[in-house]
RNA sequence: GGCCCGUUGGUCAAGAGGUUAAGACUCCAGAUUUUCAUUCUGGCAACAUGGGUUCAAUUCCCGUACGGGUCACCA
């Protein structure tokens, strides 16, 4: 732990799910270690025996799977300085803690609940009014011989101010009057985030902490924490936060109300990871000397440096996000797309429609695999449509010219023998030429007759093609029957 | 409320003491396309505010406003 290679760490609580801004977390922490060649831990923070959730650590591992953040130490894997739950360490803590006390940073404090509670409550004291602080031994050694539980708290200094600079934020300095003797071990033994991340990172070598920004006001707290312990201080990144915009257009910290905000809802969505990672990758870093937007995670790593890094806090822009996501689902190969969207076109679709042929039409005309159904939701009904529809000025078709071009074709279409694109194609052009029409309104006519909606994913040949000669004669026959009432 | 952080178009975001203040998304218009989408071209749109410092400030400093964060036996 004493070498100079860049360690970073991602310690996630397990809570269930991964939070967006929490995986970008991850990955700033990731590329800033790896853009150096540097270690990359996971560490799994569960002190919190209330807030258990099963199965959430399998959520962290399987996120950092998905996206490619692959972890050099951690549950799972091992390595030197493990275990990597901190629930395996409390024996760690403990003892650091009770070095503490006896350097005399630290104390017992045997205050109930009920107490703070009320101390809270009744106006003016906000927090802990630091009632223990001076006990004396035998008061202690009392209260230790009662049994009374206690918990461990930090003994902040009373006067001056403590500093430190931050890698993105500069120099920021708070008043150590305003720092609480915080809890650094509960009464049920398990220690706080905020002793027990800083035993963590500096046992296991971490050089460089990135978090979020709101942690950054709580830092001098851990710097005295190191100084008490006489260990080297890590370069802190703090990091801008994630904001959403909720329907009132007020701002906030991404949170649930302002839609999906963790990963696996957006993969369940139709996103791609890819396309989360490179977006998110953007959400308060841009790289320097560069217009790039579209990265790979080992193109992030080649560019990624500190220097890139926001102050300012981003809003979750879902139009942005499913523009990257277009963009990544036309680059995938077929085989990958179809993989995707096969199964969702098979559910939706009659079996008389030729879901491959489909399946390429949409290719390029999604921004997520979830915008399936709605897109061909004209193929499973035949919804209700406006005869005006068949007005179109650019191709100068009205429903009379198109009633008529139906009428036309119909007989010609019934004796088409082979149903593919290509020669529906010959079929609506000749007879266009021999009437002297566009070939645009015939095709009009026809996709408006087929679709029943303007906008469609591909023309109308397109369209016979995917749907099948009877379900395509079918309703241009309706169509027929619809524009003579 | 105290403390901390932030403020370039609607969003992301570059930028520098002197620039026509990039680029991307969105939106609009046009071209291409048998429709749509793709693709291409073009367009709309920004330095929160007041005071300094300076020959010159959106850029540096201070204040104000606004926004956010934080004040747990949660992390």
């Amino acid at each position: 732990m004493s070498d100079n290679i860049i360690t970073t760490r991602f310690a996630p609580s397990p809570t269930g799910f991964m939070h967006i801004g929490n995986l970008r977390t991850a990955l700033y922490s990731y590329l800033l270690s790896k853009s150096q060649g540097g270690k990359f831990i996971l560490r799994i923070e569960d002190t919190d025996q209330e807030r258990l959730v099963e199965g959430a650590e399998d959520v962290i591992i399987k996120t950092l799977e998905m996206t490619g953040l692959d972890y050099d130490e951690g549950p799972g894997i091992g390595g030197e300085h493990g275990p990597y739950i901190q629930s395996e360490r409390k024996d760690i803590y403990k003892k650091y803690a009770e070095e503490l006390i006896d350097k005399g940073f630290a104390y017992r404090c045997f205050c109930s609940a009920e107490r703070l509670k009320s101390l809270h409550d009744d106006a003016g004291i906000g927090g802990y009014d630091r009632h223990c602080r001076e006990l004396s031994r035998e008061e202690t050694e009392q209260k230790l011989a009662q049994g009374v539980p206690y918990v461990i708290r930090q003994k902040m200094p009373l006067e001056g101010s403590t500093s430190f600079t931050d890698e993105v934020y500069g120099y920021v300095e708070v008043e150590n009057s305003e720092l609480q003797d915080q809890i650094l071990m509960k009464a049920d033994g398990f220690p706080t985030y905020n002793f027990c991340h800083v035993v963590d990172d500096h046992l296991m070598g971490v050089t460089h902490v990135v978090r979020g920004n709101e942690y950054i006001i709580s830092t001098p707290k851990y710097v005295l924490l190191y100084r008490a312990f006489g260990w080297e201080l890590p370069k802190y990144v703090h990091l801008p936060l994630l904001m959403g915009r909720d329907e009132e257009e007020k701002v906030s910290k991404l949170s649930k109300r302002h839609g999906a905000v963790s990963f696996q809802d957006l993969v369940e969505q139709g996103y791609l990871p890819e396309a989360i990672v490179n977006y998110i990758a953007l959400l308060g870093w841009c790289p320097k000397d560069s217009n790039q937007e579209m990265f790979t995670l080992d193109e992030l790593k080649q560019s990624f440096s500190m220097e890139g890094l926001s102050k300012s806090p981003a809003v979750f822009d879902y139009e942005k996000l499913r523009w990257f996501n277009s963009e990544y689902i036309k680059k995938l190969p077929d085989d990958e797309y179809n993989e995707k969207a096969l199964p969702i076109l098979r559910d939706v679709c009659p079996e008389y429609i030729d879901t491959e042929k489909l399946a390429a039409l949409l290719h390029s005309r999604i921004s997520a695999f979830s915008d399936i159904p709605d897109s061909v939701a004209f193929v499973t009904s035949r919804a209700d449509m406006e005869l005006s529809l068949y007005a179109n000025k650019k191709n100068k078709t009205t429903p009379e010219s198109c009633l008529e071009t139906l009428e036309d074709v119909l007989p010609l279409l019934e004796n088409t023998v082979s149903w593919d694109n290509d020669t529906l194609f010959v079929v609506l052009k000749e007879y266009a030429a021999s009437k002297e029409k566009k070939a645009g309104a015939v095709m009009w006519a026809v996709r408006i007759a087929a679709a029943r909606q303007a906008v469609t994913p591909g023309g109308a040949t397109e369209l016979m093609e995917v749907f099948g000669r009877e379900e395509t004669l079918s309703r241009i026959r309706q169509a027929i029957d619809e524009l003579r009432a």
